[in-house]
DNA sequence: GACTATTTGACAAAATTAGTCTAATAATCT
DNA sequence: AGATTATTAGACTAATTTTGTCAAATAGTC
């Protein structure tokens, strides 16, 4: 993504820098001006790193859905049973629409499918989550607190899940819901599992 | 301040809209368009009301510190004696010196400076300010509490306190400070009464 | 309807920003 | 030390955005 990886250092610099900026002005009123200011350099330097603001951009993106899938592996990887895992994964997700939330208005899916990275980037979130899924499935097939289903049934299973995360991303869900996480979780978890019980 | 104050609404929300844009995204990056867009209304409206985006910035500033003025005024006549009023009206000058840091990065002294009216808005606070701390000086001299001062002296102590109070706006004081907010009041009250005492 | 007040849209001038490119500077190697 | 490569910055242009203007449209009042 970026130009020349040589130095990590500043790399990593511009990117939190950049993070930081876009995540309190926007993209649209944050300026390559503002990012170099904020990590002492000259935005040339940005330049020589990155092709563009867009591309600045797009980095910071992956770089946090990059983390965030890290940490749903890790989630799933400590809890115990399908059902605790599923949570776990459900829960990061929700983590993960705050952060995006964070980036500055940049969690509406239309202003999101106008990257076409980006799209490449949410297909690979959407690839990444339905194999959480299926995992899981499995997991709870394998040990009989599933009834059987054919590998067929659990891919579409996989997808219309996280279909459901998906459209928890739009601005039909208020923060409201978020706020009761516990219970939104418990009841959206119970409407996932209600397909799969013996 | 404003052209035509024939439409007291309007006035007031669009001073409301902007007080909201301003805190949001500071002067700089905040534009007329997001103040008329957020009211619903078109640009030229804004100018209809207010020559220029500067003299809205004003407007709204002017707005504030009247609010504040009251407030002090308040605080002070509510508290019983000397100590308390003094220690009132430093709480609410803190209070004045947030809501400014809230409107986007405007507390800087020499960028405050730059407004001519705004200099004069300035004067017109620290009049009222020295007024309030001499009227608190002279209960305390009439009651007993602080030794007697000449009134020349009395202008003097005044005026170096609500200098204090200024430098309270300087970027050497951070935030830290502010945190511990009582501790701070007792030590800078304590440190104004003690030029006072018998 | 006539008159006045308010609002808006189109637009030009001014300001700001993204991006380019060359020179300067720093780092590395011989 | 000099040569080479990598990184950084400053000057600058083109593109974009913003401020402010002004005439026309619209709304309100008599």
């Amino acid at each position: 993504m970026s130009l020349v990886p040589k130095d990590d250092k500043v790399l990593q610099e511009i990117l939190q820098a950049a993070r930081e900026i876009f995540s309190k002005f926007g993209l649209k009123k944050s300026t390559m001006e503002d990012v170099a200011r904020s990590i002492g350099k000259g935005k040339s330097t940005l330049y020589y790193y990155y092709s563009g603001k867009n591309e600045l951009f797009e980095a910071v993106i992956k770089d946090e859905l990059d983390k965030h899938i890290k940490n749903m592996q890790r989630a799933i990887s400590n809890a115990s049973g399908p059902l605790a895992k599923l949570k776990a994964l459900f829960l990061e997700r929700l983590e993960l629409k705050k952060q995006l939330l964070n980036l500055g208005q940049v969690v509406q899916q239309d202003f999101f499918d106008n990257f076409e990275t980006l799209l490449n980037i949410k297909k690979e979130l959407e690839i990444t989550q339905v194999g959480f899924v299926k995992e899981i499935v499995r997991e709870g097939i394998e040990g009989g607190e599933f009834r059987n289903l054919s590998e067929e049934d659990i891919t579409l299973f996989s997808y219309w899940v996280v279909a459901g995360f998906g459209g928890l991303d739009h601005p039909v869900y208020t923060s409201d819901c978020l706020k009761h996480s516990d219970v939104f979780t418990e009841k959206v978890t119970g409407f996932i599992l209600y397909g799969l019980k013996k």
